[in-house]
DNA sequence: GGCGTTGCTCAAAGCGCTTTGGACGTGAGT
DNA sequence: ACTCACGTCCAAAGCGCTTTGAGCAACGCC
């Protein structure tokens, strides 16, 4: 059922029918109860393309979503911030298209997203620390926000980020006025972007208090339970152990917990732990209002949800300067940390 | 850029740089180069709207990801279901649509795979266990595979599932010639068909060993660490406990073991744990090769992989008979599982 | 009666591509 | 010399929508 079709069977041309659908105003409210009816009853629905040629805009969002290609390795906090992202855009109307791009496949990372007319912007995700897709897209013209940043590039771009670097050296003060001198990292890669901000944060408490970075204490891997685990046991069991953990993550947290009860020691009491909460919605930190881990809380749904807006501005106002905002992460106490134990 | 402008300047007929640019045999091999090397000097990227709305083929798949509006759940599942299914499409020069549908939201179910011209086929995923959507999906006419099954719908349509009656089947079987008696049962919730199945599995192994099912060790629930803690806990301190724990997921498992060890007991030797395992790459099971629990595992990413697979042959071939993949689960044993302890 | 207004409707020109149905040599076969 | 096939290219007709510019009544106003 085409709007010929529509138009033909109502008696009215095209033009007439098309703006009774649309909601233009120079059509009889008589006529335009009678085609939305027909419409109606006929099943009609207008072809996305054909409008998408005729207005020029696409009504969707490209989603550059990021693999590391060596792991096979999904972000898992990829789901959260796309609902959050997709609430917003189904609001205005905006579909989603995604490409998964393998973080070494530059050829895709600059094609896939390139297709003509597929999307009126882009949200891109988890940059690395030198990642050259930021370049590729202000190469194309079209409106992006970066979730996350890249520190190695100028800052003439549209960005939301977390308050990384903040959020760890207050972590790891926390930690430190608990009496905690030996603190261990569990961060995730550091290609990634936002595990180098954390490390940052982490080094910049340490030697505010004076206290030298020991390569013994920081590991840096994809965040998984076994690696928190593996990791902890290891340095768990090292002559000079750490009092404290600061994860990237609560499956890190998870792992080291494990690791620490394993060893008759409990969590809070000989061993603290502090770790960073993306918030997401299949893996809470405990029950709403009682925190299991005491952490560095961003929302990473709320994220999607804030990146969307900015996008959804940048496009409405195309020649407005870059929009970037910084999310100050929420410090949670939970359980988890307490005083170090006097030895 | 256009292809007329591409044309214009290379003083050929849009047919002629049209047909080159598409492989067609009807231009001289001379010409091709010359307006290859043109398309890429200029960056000439063909509209894919205008192409789409040329061929007939929207050159798209649209997703449909059901989130729980309850509880704002995003299913953890979906990133490395997507990652499969993405490597299949990507390969044949598809992309990927998503819309992401509250279960309750029948209009927008209804509506959003439907905007025409969008997409040339659907994957669906997560259907409840009396879910309408299907019906609404076999209305459209459009292609499509749904990733698991609705027990209350007849059979009628394209699916890929894992056959988790038979797994749980097996899985509790496994603990029964263990010795187990008491046997809990982590579900996730029950609304969702593959749970459903699950519990089915469970009672038949169960009733074929003539043992009653027990209210009070079966639990249904978003599938959450705390929860698998909670739900366990709870268990393990009833006046009589459960020996073993049959779980739908790696983060209940997860959350069990905590409840097992922090009773001073030891998972596989005094507890048995036996788990469905997604094979979710951010979540893995152990290292390779070293498995921690015991398992019915299932690649979900495999899942993806097919499903696309089976969509593209749907594609291909409108009118073949519905297409039914189910994938068999394997057993994997791991630490967590053991003999019953002799009271 | 002539004029500008207002309200409703339409024909037709795109949007940027693919594809059909020739056109125009060129060389071989009869 | 005429035909026929072949290789190479082109003009133009869509695909299904939006939007411009204009037409046509009917109406009130000077």
């Amino acid at each position: 059922m085409n709007l010929k079709d529509l138009a033909a069977m109502l008696g009215l041309s095209q033009t007439t029918v098309s703006r009774a659908l649309n909601g233009y105003p120079e059509v009889s409210e008589a006529t335009r109860v009678r085609v939305r009816d027909a419409a109606q009853q006929y099943g009609y629905r207008p072809d996305s393309r054909a409008r998408s040629l005729a207005t020029g805009r696409a009504m969707a969002i490209g989603l550059v979503i990021p693999m590391s290609a060596k792991q096979e390795m999904v972000n898992p906090v990829f789901a959260d911030f796309i609902a959050g992202a997709a609430e917003t855009f189904a609001a205005r109307g905006y579909d989603l298209v995604l490409s998964l791009v393998a973080n070494a496949d530059e050829e895709r990372a600059y094609r896939a997203p390139t297709t003509r007319g597929r999307v009126d912007g882009l949200l891109m995700q988890a940059p690395l620390t030198s990642d050259r897709r930021i370049a590729v897209l202000q190469q194309t013209g079209l409106p992006f926000v970066v979730h996350g940043r890249t520190s190695d590039h100028d800052d003439s771009y549209s960005w939301l980020d977390t308050d990384n670097t903040t959020a760890f050296r207050a972590a790891t003060r926390h930690l430190l006025e608990f009496g905690h001198r030996r603190i261990a990292l569990l961060n995730g890669v550091e290609e990634m972007d936002f595990a180098r901000r954390r490390h940052l944060g982490y080094s910049q408490a340490l030697s505010e208090s004076g206290i030298a970075e020991d390569p013994a204490l920081i590991a840096c891997q994809f965040m998984t339970e076994t690696y928190g685990h593996a990791a902890a046991a290891r340095m768990l069991d090292q002559p000079a152990p750490p009092t404290a953990f600061l994860c990237s993550s609560l499956l890190v947290a998870l792992g080291a917990r494990r690791a620490i009860e394993a060893r008759g020691l409990k969590m809070g009491r000989d061993v603290s732990v502090v770790t960073h909460d993306d918030g997401l919605s299949y893996f809470p930190n405990g029950d709403p209002g009682a925190p299991i881990f005491t952490s560095t809380h961003s929302s990473v749904r709320d994220a999607g949800h804030l990146s969307a807006d900015m996008l959804m501005r940048i496009i409405d106002d195309p020649d407005c300067a870059p929009l970037q905002t910084l999310l100050t992460s929420t410090f949670v106490i939970g359980h988890s940390s307490g005083p170090a134990p006097t030895t």
